[in-house]
DNA sequence: GATGCGTGGCG
DNA sequence: TCGCCAAGCAT
């Protein structure tokens, strides 16, 4: 693209973000000289997260971790309990210990730095060090992907394509501002699915709208397919303590605690008469979706005096096991 | 480069 | 209803 039009489009990009940009709790300082602390939380927070839900995390953990020696002073446990619901477990963990690394450190001051931190990616280096510092670096997330797919009607952008087209449209000297323009952008007005083109500044600059390929650009990925598990809860409880178990490091629900889930390969029964349990009490059953999988859980439970128990509302759990849980009380 | 990893919103 | 999707990262 020509230089002039280039500066063109780049400044009816950000005169509409001037304006009309939403004004979120980790906005509320200028673009390109925010606090580090807080941009990082926010970034985290958003991978893969709706803004929405982010807003009530990020609020939640300002309140109790003011900044990052607080959160680095945490037990992991606490971090984890914030941490309830919002999925993606493994992002709290990270955050953790990126808090303790920081304690010591301080912050990264640069792209590169945030780079090595734990839980951060290219993406959310390049957010934070562009938001904080105004670091002249492109931030791509799917939001920027989906705008410049359109912008130049390409269907399939490779990640190479994607960064070297993204870094070459930086406007330079509001790194910060821009990043968040186009991530914006991507979020209020260039959704996947009935763009408002109509009211996109860069509307005249697009092709995929001059051409009227907006639904086929980008191409939607292939998804891997949603897989059914059956599985057998156990739940062993005395009065209103019960039986956590921690799951695998690696797995679903990796280093959470939960209640003891088991393959059901065979009828309930025959299982239980395998545990030599065959008095378990059946509760009921509970169905739980994640993208790529599709729990059927049987749920039983039996008394036990084990000494390990605890109160379950005092751990961090998974949705799956809050309803698992709730079969206990009705 | 392909997979696995949660949860809730939306049409 | 149900499939798609959301400010990705680690391996």
């Amino acid at each position: 693209m020509p230089l002039l039009k280039l500066r063109k489009l780049q400044l009816s990009l950000l005169e509409w973000y001037d304006s009309e940009a939403r004004v979120l709790p980790w906005r509320l300082q200028a673009a390109g000289s925010r606090d580090g602390y807080q941009v990082w939380l926010s970034e985290v927070l958003l991978q893969q997260t709706q803004v929405s839900r982010a807003i009530l995390y990020f609020q939640n953990f300002l309140e109790a971790f003011p900044d990052v020696r607080a959160l680095a002073a945490a037990p992991l446990e606490d971090v984890l309990k914030l941490w309830e619901g919002a999925g993606y477990y493994a992002r709290a963990r990270s955050l953790h210990r990126a808090a303790q690394i920081m304690a010591v450190r301080g912050l990264p001051s640069s792209f590169e730095a945030w780079l090595e931190l734990p839980g951060v990616g290219r993406y959310t280096a390049a957010a934070i060090a562009s938001l904080s510092a105004n670091q002249a670096v492109a931030a791509v997330d799917g939001n920027v992907r989906r705008v410049l797919a359109r912008l130049h009607n390409n269907p399939n952008p490779t990640e190479s394509w994607l960064l070297e087209t993204a870094q070459d449209w930086l406007f330079a000297a509001r790194a910060g501002a821009w990043n968040e323009a186009l991530i914006e952008l991507g979020a209020v007005l260039c959704t996947p699915k009935k763009p408002r083109c109509s009211d996109c500044p860069l509307s005249s600059f697009c092709k995929a709208n001059l051409e009227q390929t907006t639904s086929r650009v980008p191409a939607p990925k292939t998804r891997a397919k949603v897989k059914t598990i059956q599985a057998l809860a156990l739940i062993q409880f005395h009065a209103d303590l019960v039986f956590l178990e921690q799951r695998p490091k690696k797995g679903l629900l990796g280093g959470l605690f939960g209640v003891p889930l088991m393959a059901l390969n065979a009828d309930a029964a025959s299982t239980l008469e395998e545990l030599g349990i065959p008095d378990a009490q059946f509760l009921g059953t509970v169905s739980h979706t994640m993208t790529h999988r599709q729990f059927e859980v049987v749920v039983y439970a039996i008394q036990s005096k084990r000494s390990d128990l605890v109160l379950a509302k005092n751990v961090a759990l998974s949705r799956l096991d809050q309803k698992i849980l709730a079969l206990l009380q009705p």
